[in-house]
DNA sequence: ATCAAAAATGACAACGTTGTCCAACAAAAA
DNA sequence: TTTTTGTTGGACAACGTTGTCATTTTTGAT
């Protein structure tokens, strides 16, 4: 059983190679009883377009690459799945294209795969998407680009964007803790270039404000996304002088090694500390207590920026109202768990 | 800038467009002389064929499938660089596919992707890999593909595979707990279907007999890949009479989660009951104590399967020797951390 | 009915590569 | 020298699809 085709369908359905041809790329110029009689044979035949023929003709082409520099593996399969999915939706398919930003021109090497694979467009996920010397270069050679970017508002930019309101996320998980009583709460930081721990350390701050707690030098403290940097740190605060009642890890793996260090200090967690984290990951799930975290729904996201893309390379392709959208906004819920669950002393 | 062509080589070179395709495809009806006028006219343009036409025109075809559907990430990520490292090397690319194994018919869902996207071959992880039903059907269909296996010795079946010997590398992590004087040792397995939980167990129980150390059948224990399922054991197996001295968890997720049950009731670690895990996750080097587990390097195995494969696909593509060979061994290797470093009471 | 304009359809070439087949050439044998 | 054999290079078609442009059919206004 080999693969139908274009002439097959065209065959069963008494139509030129032409027209089937219109009716798979949606050409408005097709009588309706045709395309019935087109579609029908397509069915029957369960056809599916070749994507390397496809790609090879045409001006256009059906293929992207998702382009990632994340430690995080469980970021990076999420983000996969749901691009993977909205492909499959659309009729695209997907080249993973794992790399090191720092390591050679990242620009140059983006360009190279685009003409190299013939790729319709790229989506880049952080933090090279937040990069603007990267995005902007690669715009200006033409290449379409969605990205992936933590911002609290709509970020400008000649490419299409979805934004994950961290900042919103953190405000809301910092209430939480206020709520609690606490007032002498610690924030630790990830990675700068991560636009995320700016972010999340903006609504940190802008909840403190809020309510009046003025934000304490000593407890806001420099490090990156791992487990050992969020150990140290809390160490470090908790066995010095007026330590924090609660601290605000900038992601679950720093508020798991918080969590670690307020108990090999004897520290009881929610009682003598309260620990909260960011991202929903399963070390937040996984800690004793479990971690108050925020949860981001990664392949909602990922999903989305892809249908922002395809809008941009074919806005015919989708429904008239998404054609014209170029940005999308996605806001993190809390998840109250038991690490911050008690009142403060 | 476009992209060059064979044309275009074939004008630098002086040569026909037909020598530079067998310049290309290592084909040995080639003078030595025009072989690098060819070479270095490829170099000069930065020459890279292009996939759509070569796929399109040939009975071969550049591309290859990953298949897995497994629920690690860190295991996921691990091998999708090691076969995409291996794709760039050999000239392939990569078209991942995550997938559900018993959603539907999992061998007609593989046929359709090589039928439509014009696959060379597939790569399947574990435990797909592991079901020969599924494996048997796809080689019968004429469907080239390699197989990561958890095995002791050289899997049978048609098709090449790599066999990671965990019996071997369960064996000496064992070993490791008795030669500190544990002979209570539990074990806790993961799924059934993974064969890799069965060698595991294989390899702890013929370390015991070896030393002349019974197992108990009360000491080991069903359960999942997962770090709930060791807390539940674990804490069962502790709070019980004649609780075992030493815990040997068949992943790192258990471990970490005997580990927090042991925490949890207030038992020290090693000193009170050792832990051990098995594939070298972040769960055991964040553990507090770091566990003691097994290294195994997925990103060598997933570039030994791939090379497995092309070596099935076009031998004449690799070097004389790998020609020939259809399966690989690896074992893993003892990694002692703290979890396991006193001796037993 | 008639004709122009518009809409729908079709014929054909082209994308970049490789497989088939044949021609040109050199080396070895007669 | 001529013939045979083996080696190397080239012309052409084909893969499945889409872009261009020509042709046919339908529509609408007279």
């Amino acid at each position: 059983m080999s693969k139908a085709t274009i002439k097959d369908v065209a065959r069963v359905a008494e139509v030129s190679l032409k027209t089937v041809s219109r009716v798979i790329n949606n050409e408005p110029t097709v009588k309706e009883a045709t395309r019935k009689k087109v579609l029908k044979a397509i069915e029957e035949l369960r056809y599916q377009p070749d994507m390397s023929a496809r790609n090879l003709r045409g001006a256009k082409s059906y293929a992207i690459a998702l382009v990632y520099d994340n430690p995080n593996p469980y970021y990076v399969v999420d983000v996969q799945e749901g691009v993977l999915q909205a492909c499959r939706e659309l009729g695209y398919s997907l080249q993973i294209h794992p790399c090191n930003a720092n390591d050679g021109d990242i620009v140059e090497e983006l360009a190279e795969l685009v003409r190299n694979s013939r790729l319709a467009g790229l989506v880049i996920a952080p933090p090279i998407s937040e990069d603007d010397r990267v995005t902007d270069a690669l715009h200006e050679r033409g290449i379409h680009l969605v990205r992936i970017v933590s911002a609290s508002k709509a970020p400008e930019g000649a490419s299409p964007a979805v934004y994950v309101n961290d900042r919103a996320a953190a405000h809301a998980v910092t209430d939480h803790l206020i709520h609690k009583g606490h007032n002498n709460i610690a924030f630790l930081w990830g990675e700068e270039e991560h636009h995320s721990s700016g972010e999340r350390f903006a609504g940190y701050r802008a909840a403190l404000e809020e309510h009046g707690i003025p934000v304490q030098d000593r407890l806001v403290i420099e490090g990156s996304y791992s487990f050992d940097s969020g150990f140290q740190r809390a160490n470090a605060l908790l066995s010095g002088g007026t330590p924090p009642s609660a601290i605000f890890g900038c992601n679950d793996e720093i508020a798991a090694g918080a969590l670690a260090a307020a108990k090999s200090l004897g520290l009881r967690v929610p009682e003598d500390v309260a620990i909260a984290g960011f991202e929903n990951s399963p070390f937040s799930k996984h800690a004793q207590p479990p971690l108050t975290t925020a949860a981001q729904s990664l392949g909602d996201i990922a999903k989305k920026a892809m249908m922002l893309l395809v809008s941009e390379l074919r806005p015919q392709a989708v429904d008239e109202e998404s054609a014209s959208v170029r940005k999308s906004e996605f806001i993190p819920e809390l998840i109250a768990r038991a690490s911050t669950s008690a009142e403060a002393r």
